[in-house]
RNA sequence: GGCCCCAUCGUCUAGCGGCCUAGGACAUCGCCCUCUCACGGCGAAGACACGGGUUCGAUUCCCGUUGGGGCUACCA
């Protein structure tokens, strides 16, 4: 028996560019409505303007979405390949009357439309070829024909009730003279086709359903409900674009942002669910609903997005976190696998890094053969007044090592050992060490690190710090 | 220009007539914790765009103004 929720949503994006932010909460809403009530969630490339579509932008919507975790049901479905439906449903249209043949070129489109404006006029199609009803033998259009009279009144998931005077309705453009449909017409007669029972996009869309839904009626078919999600802006409260960094969801990939912080800060971006900042994916299935979705647009911000980011890299498994810093540390010349000891370096860092590139700069000390000294650092700390400690801690660390325990709890006795007998603060040992150790004053706890770094690397270290004090006192004196 | 949408701290938002001297989060600024940096804890500062109504009572409902956004293509 089929118990699934007969809710067919979709994601239908143009494949013109890379996916972007904005196009990725709409698929994300979408998709966790549709996971929600049990749905089903379809893909569908809208690739008719064939001037602009590319094959790359195709792979980059696709792969952005699985890397978002944002699965489809069926699809991707490609409207290039669905042209005959298209064709069809005009061929109906004209038959009933509801659609004409228009010859008029752009050029005297386009004067008529500029003087209009001129005049002060609503620049709509004048009509000059309605009532066209066999086939031009020069290059043509079809055009619909548009109610005059009337309102259709839109009862938005998110917006509530929205009435258009059917006045307002243009006799748009329905078949292109290439051959090919118009995006108003297609989205109609594929939402229909796919049997979409909730279109929710943008909602610089909603103007456009009123047109829409007189194409439903003339065809004879059933409205979907509609849900038009406010967009994102920049901080400059303008339509989110490249000129605000980064907008493509694979640049955040890039970036070293964790997928589930990405759809994490995205869904609380026009949708709330009480106080809450932090959900997971099946968290946001479980609890979201248009009831929860706000009206108004919102300003991306991305110091939020990496806290969350930084909430998810705290929280995620540390051996996975170990898998997705690999390409990050390779990138930087670093030749590691994931093997018990990059799973240790991970842990001392996670806490500490907001992304994984953070983490990967941060903890290339971690993986470095020759330690370079910060000069800042390396003149406050590494100074001969701690030869002496330095030198002490170091036979010290030997003996733990010839113990063979190298644990953070021998570490610290060994710091102690020294500390202790002359008074000294950890502060003052803990810095040279960090120094000599990382080659900054920056780095996880100082027990951590060595306990980390293991003794092989840490006495070589020291002792080059050791070396280095030394060689510089020399040429301090000459 | 016309039509449509939107309007709570700088930003994301809670609020769905009295619980609000408006709550949370990011960012900012203090203090605490502390071997550095983070984390964490505590605290400060910070908003209902404006004007009319409706109501015993408006952040919440209605109207207008202002501001922002969208549509107005043989782009989607």
């Amino acid at each position: 028996m089929d118990t699934a929720s007969p809710a067919r949503l979709r994601f239908a994006p143009s494949p013109t560019g890379y996916l972007h932010i904005g196009g990725l909460r709409t698929a994300l809403f979408n998709w966790l409505y549709a996971r929600h009530v049990g749905g089903t969630f379809i893909l569908r490339i809208e690739d008719t303007d064939r001037e602009r579509s590319t094959p790359e932008a195709i792979d980059a919507i696709l792969d952005g979405m699985r890397w978002c975790g944002l699965d489809w049901d069926e699809g991707p479905y490609y409207q290039t390949e669905r042209r005959d439906l298209y064709v069809a449903a005009v061929e109906r249209l004209l038959a009933a009357g509801r659609a004409y043949y228009c010859t008029c070129t752009p050029e005297t489109l386009e004067a008529y439309r500029k003087q209009a404006l001129a005049e002060g006029r609503r620049p709509m199609y004048p009509g000059t070829c309605r009532g066209r009803t066999s086939r031009p033998a020069a290059p043509h259009a079809v055009r619909f024909v548009a109610p005059q009279t009337g309102v259709t009144t839109v009862d938005d998931l998110v917006k509530g009730p929205v009435t258009f005077e059917n006045a307002e309705l243009d006799d748009l453009v329905i078949l292109r003279s290439d051959g090919w449909p118009t995006y108003n017409f297609a989205v109609v007669v594929d939402d229909a086709d796919m049997r979409i029972t909730h279109v929710v996009r943008g909602d610089d869309h909603l103007a456009n359903t009123p047109r829409q839904i007189a194409i439903y009626e003339a065809l004879g078919l059933p409205l979907p409900r509609f849900g038009h999600v406010s967009m994102i802006m920049g901080p400059d409260r303008q339509k989110l674009s490249k000129r605000h960094g980064a907008t493509a969801v694979t640049e955040y990939r890039e970036m070293g942002y964790l997928p589930e912080a990405l759809d994490n800060y995205l869904v609380r971006l026009g949708w709330s669910h009480g106080d809450q900042e932090i959900f997971s994916l099946e968290e946001m299935v479980r609890l979201f609903d248009f009831s929860g979705v706000g009206k108004s647009a919102a300003v991306f911000n991305p110091e939020k997005l990496l806290w969350v980011n930084h909430q998810w890299m705290k929280r995620a498994d540390t051996a996975r976190l170990a898998r997705l810093l690999v390409p990050h540390l390779e990138r930087r010349g670093y030749r590691v696998e994931v093997d018990p000891w990059l799973l240790r370096v991970v842990e001392s860092l996670k806490e500490r890094s907001k992304t994984l590139v953070e983490m990967a700069d941060f903890g290339a000390f971690y993986f470095k053969t020759r330690i370079e000294y910060e000069p800042r650092a390396a003149e406050k700390h590494l100074t001969p007044e701690v030869l002496e400690p330095l030198g002490e801690l170091t036979a010290g660390l030997e003996w733990t090592a010839a113990a063979g325990r190298f644990d953070a709890q021998a570490v610290e006795e060994a710091f102690q050992a020294v500390l202790g007998p002359r008074g000294m603060k950890l502060g003052a040992l803990a810095q040279p060490v960090r120094v000599a150790l990382t080659g900054t004053t920056i780095s996880p706890g100082i027990f951590e690190v060595i306990e980390t770094l293991g003794p092989e690397r840490t006495l070589a270290r020291l002792r080059e710090a050791i070396a280095f004090i030394e060689e510089r006192r020399g040429a301090g004196r000459a």
